[in-house]
DNA sequence: AAAATGATTGACTAATCAGTCTATAAATAT
DNA sequence: ATATTTATAGACTGATTAGTCAATCATTTT
């Protein structure tokens, strides 16, 4: 079994349960059936562990959202298969979504280098900016059109977890909010 | 002066700063002038006083939500009137307003009943039926609207935060911003 | 004015926590 | 086979922290 990986999967579910504040890395290590020291040889500091933590789960949301979206498709298709998928992996990675938002407002983000986001957010809005060079997407400031479409998809998940909905339903739901974005940015 | 104000001004800026866990109570005594003992005096327990907190600045901002939105005036002008004020008190009040981002995507959250939640909700939910009602809004599930209008504030107040704007830019962003939101539930 | 209640202080404590250290075991390189 | 590096363990420590306590000081009630 990979240590590292038992490492943050243990601390993914103690922090969103209990908090960074609220978890030692002392009940991290318990938890993930390892001793205190080697929890320490893998991550030199808590802060870093916490880091590490951010930038796997980012990644796995990020590699998620683009698969399955061929480029052969119009754009629309292309844009809803991000938006979907974004939310099905929300939806069935309830903790690391949550993780992800909890990370964002806290006082860790400001950790992150201006550099580092702005590598993060480029692919993003370099196909906006083509969306709005196409004339699909209204010519608004692609920073404003990212954090709309990111915020809207943050309150749909949201929605969605507050209640229990039927497969089906949360399909509906998806396609209906879809649209809803899709009409206001196009 | 009032020394329970004190403590939840400055109790404030030390937890957006460091964030509830690097925030001892020692430092936040110490910060408002007064004696350790005094803070608990007030607030029996480190918990408490976030949660009063957290209940003293969301009044604050519900407060300044409904000001100046005299109900003579159309569904769409006191709707608008609602928005903006948010936005510009969270415009204002950055750390209260990122406090309640921080505190609502943290397990303390949780320490709220759903009781108090729904109460919370209450007022807006229904002027948001009524808005339906009367056929202006599109007859969505409310609660969905709900979320959909919060986080597209939420965005928007993020844009709005990572640029420095002039105020008549700002503006010009608020109103643009809310022909968008607009047309999405009308 | 006496009594009672509430406010304020800061030293103190018991517990906790991040991180260290020394020792071994396992794996890899020479 | 030997040497070197890496992984793992867990007891230990120094610092920190939430919360207590006993003692004043201030204010209000009787």
């Amino acid at each position: 079994m990979d240590k590292k990986e038992e490492i943050l999967k243990t601390a993914l579910q103690l922090f969103v349960e209990f908090g960074f504040h609220a978890t030692p890395t002392s009940k991290i290590a318990k938890e993930a059936g390892i001793a205190n020291g080697t929890l320490f040889h893998y991550y030199k500091t808590k802060d870093e562990l916490i880091l590490a933590l951010y930038a796997h789960t980012k990644s796995h949301l990020t590699e998620y959202m683009y698969a399955k979206a061929s480029k052969d498709e119009s754009l629309e298709l292309v844009f809803k298969s991000i938006y979907t998928n974004t939310i099905e992996w929300a939806q069935e990675n309830k903790a690391e979504f949550y993780f992800i938002q909890q990370f964002s407002t806290s006082p860790f983000y400001s950790l992150i280098s201006p550099e580092e986001i702005t590598k993060q957010a480029k692919p993003h809005l370099d196909f906006l900016q083509a969306g709005i060079k196409a004339v699909v997407l209204k010519p608004l400031p692609v920073e404003m059109l990212y954090t709309l479409i990111n915020s809207h998809i943050a309150g749909i998940n949201q929605y969605l977890s507050s209640e229990e909905f039927s497969t089906t339903k949360q399909k509906k739901i998806i396609n209906e909010s879809f649209l809803l974005l899709w009409d206001m940015i196009t």
